[in-house]
DNA sequence: ATTTAAAAACCGACCAGTTGGTTTGTTTTG
DNA sequence: CAAAACAAACCAACTGGTCGGTTTTTAAAT
């Protein structure tokens, strides 16, 4: 009861368009294949989202919150860990390919229209003032550089590594985050 | 006369369609737009380039063929240096923004046919095989790493950091590279 | 050097298909 | 019944690509 028929709508709406986005690219997200990928008409679709780009920042926003979701329990899991280390563990989880799906969501958006990222913008600029906050910002950044890097090259498909190693990549870096944590309590003992 | 008439038509649409993608993006980057640019008929583009995929795997090739180009001069400066040093010295030029238009392209590249960036791929497979011969291997697909984060956060305006931020970032990526290799040359004293 | 003919370079109108968006009308729901 | 939720036809703008024709280069023949 808590969920209105107009919010199930907008979901139906969302996931079609975020499947489309990661599975088939930005060319073929368009407002009539969303409308068909959610058994919908175009109008229905319209009725919800005024327009394409209402709808882009709704996925934008809908996969913030996942991230936020997804960081608020890796948190509860590890309460004193670096916050790059559980950012990191974020994009480690398995069951999705969490990583390049935020990037492809990402890349539709800035392909429709770049203002659209703002809100991720912002989401960055927090992080890094979170980092900042703490030890080891060189060495931290360092990775975070690097786990986005890993992100985009499997996003442009011109990744030199496979699957499996880029999952080994990116546990190597988690290591190397809480290896950084190890320093750090060594030095405070 | 070492440069037929084809050439240089060819080499005139390849700068305007990469100026359009740099800087508009794909959306703005139609045969039409491109014609206009280089002062040109479409009929007159589509003749060099007999549809657009063979214009962007133009614009691909010639960047590639940019890369490699600045990447041979940098060598030719420092002969004894690591290889993920001298990629990072690549992108580190500041009088063009070498590392961000590169990305750009790949974007819409990406964007119009993914399969356009095997050429890419390529590259990088063969840089992660010249790094695995050096030492260092994990720092140095590390440092790598990094660098294609920072491009992917500026190519999506979701940077953090401002430009001279980023810049001296880079700056402290090259001497991370460096310092790899002054410790190698101890060890090998 | 002049003529000439063919090949290369280029133009611009045209086409069919697609796009985001509007409008008008119908069903469903509270 | 009224408002929300949808459907479907429609539209103007734009897209990549085609095609017949025109200009310009090139190079061989005179």
């Amino acid at each position: 009861m808590t969920e209105s028929k107009a919010d199930t709508s907008r979901k139906r709406i969302l996931d079609a368009a975020t499947e489309i986005a990661i599975e088939q690219g930005p060319k073929v997200l368009t407002l009539d294949n969303v409308a068909k990928r959610c058994g919908m008409s175009k109008g229905g679709v319209m009725h919800h989202f005024k327009n394409k780009d209402a709808l882009l920042a709704g996925m934008v926003e809908s996969m913030i919150g996942m991230m936020k979701t997804e960081l608020c329990e890796v948190e509860k899991a590890h309460t004193d860990a670096l916050p790059v280390t559980n950012l990191l563990r974020t994009r480690q989880r398995a069951h999705e390919k969490l990583a390049v799906h935020q990037a492809k969501i990402l890349l539709v958006a800035a392909v429709e229209n770049p203002s659209l990222l703002s809100p991720m913008l912002e989401m960055m600029q927090s992080k890094r003032e979170e980092i900042e906050q703490h030890d080891a910002v060189d060495e931290s950044t360092l990775l975070w550089l690097a786990a986005d890097g890993l992100s985009f090259q499997e996003l442009m498909d011109i990744s030199p590594f496979t699957a499996e190693e880029r999952i080994a990549l990116r546990g190597k870096l988690i290591n190397k985050a809480i290896a950084l944590e190890e320093a750090r309590n060594e030095h405070q003992d």
